[in-house]
DNA sequence: TCAGAGTATGACGTAAACGTAAACTCAATT
DNA sequence: AATTGAGTTTACGTTTACGTCATACTCTGA
């Protein structure tokens, strides 16, 4: 009988709007995308016509740039995803991206933490100065 | 007596190319966030003169750029930074700018995750083939 | 048959974050 | 005095990632 859930998955197929609003992008991005060689959707006639394959490849595409790749470099990265992997060469190159990434991540939370306690003090202080202005009709110093 | 080293950074003065070496940017960097009012040195005549504070501007500057905030974000923060807290209106936005940061740092963390794990699948299936070429003269099926 | 919705292909516009070049000032050096 | 080095301002150039028309084709329902 086979998976009708999957089936319906596999076999669904969109148009450039939908497969954008699935994916909270806009057509106009998923057409860039296309120019720079990231999707190649197959057409009817001249019109795109999206399947599962392509909807995962661009939502590989979003992630990348999520993780602050920029297209240039998702390409990259398609592209080994896509052909046979014997150039272990770019492989090789693609993971030391990943691992600056890595590393870049571990600055960004250490850095996150030091903005959180800066934000958490300046909250402190502004707490204060509203607690003095009420404390002025209430009176108290705590 | 005082601290030597305190006092010694306390009256540490800087040029914009000194500054910039120190904090690894260009020293048109710091003009350019001159002119959006994110650091205003002192002048001597009309050269820029930097001391350890204006540093500390630049560094937090620079800590936000890493985090992912534009110059005009980072300008809102440096503001609230500066004046007396006295808007808690200002400092909620912030706040809530901040929250959302760490969601997508959340979220970043995830991504990566997923992209190292395909990235380890490809490397390996790369190795694979290396293997499988070599096996052909070293005879062996692992 | 005709309006309306959807799509396609350029081509130009835009915002952010600087880079780069031009032209000038000023102090120190040769 | 002339050069060198560092710094200044002004202004235009550049890259990335789309947004925004303008124009034209096609398909579908009333």
């Amino acid at each position: 009988m086979g998976n009708a859930l999957t089936e319906r998955d596999a076999d669904s197929i969109y148009s450039v709007t939908e497969l954008a609003n699935l994916l909270g992008i806009t057509p106009r991005a998923i057409r860039f995308y296309e120019s720079k060689g990231l999707v190649s959707p197959r057409r009817a006639g001249t019109t795109r016509v999206y399947n599962y394959r392509d909807r995962g490849r661009l939502q590989i595409i979003l992630r990348g740039k999520r993780l602050g790749f920029s297209l240039a470099e998702i390409g990259e990265y398609m592209h080994l995803y896509d052909a046979n992997p014997s150039q272990s060469e770019q492989l090789t190159m693609l993971l030391e991206k990943v691992n600056q990434r890595l590393n870049s991540l571990e600055r960004q939370k250490s850095d996150l933490a030091a903005l959180v306690a800066e934000l958490n003090d300046i909250r402190l202080q502004a707490l204060n100065v509203l607690n003095r202005t009420h404390s002025q009709t209430r009176t108290g110093t705590n």
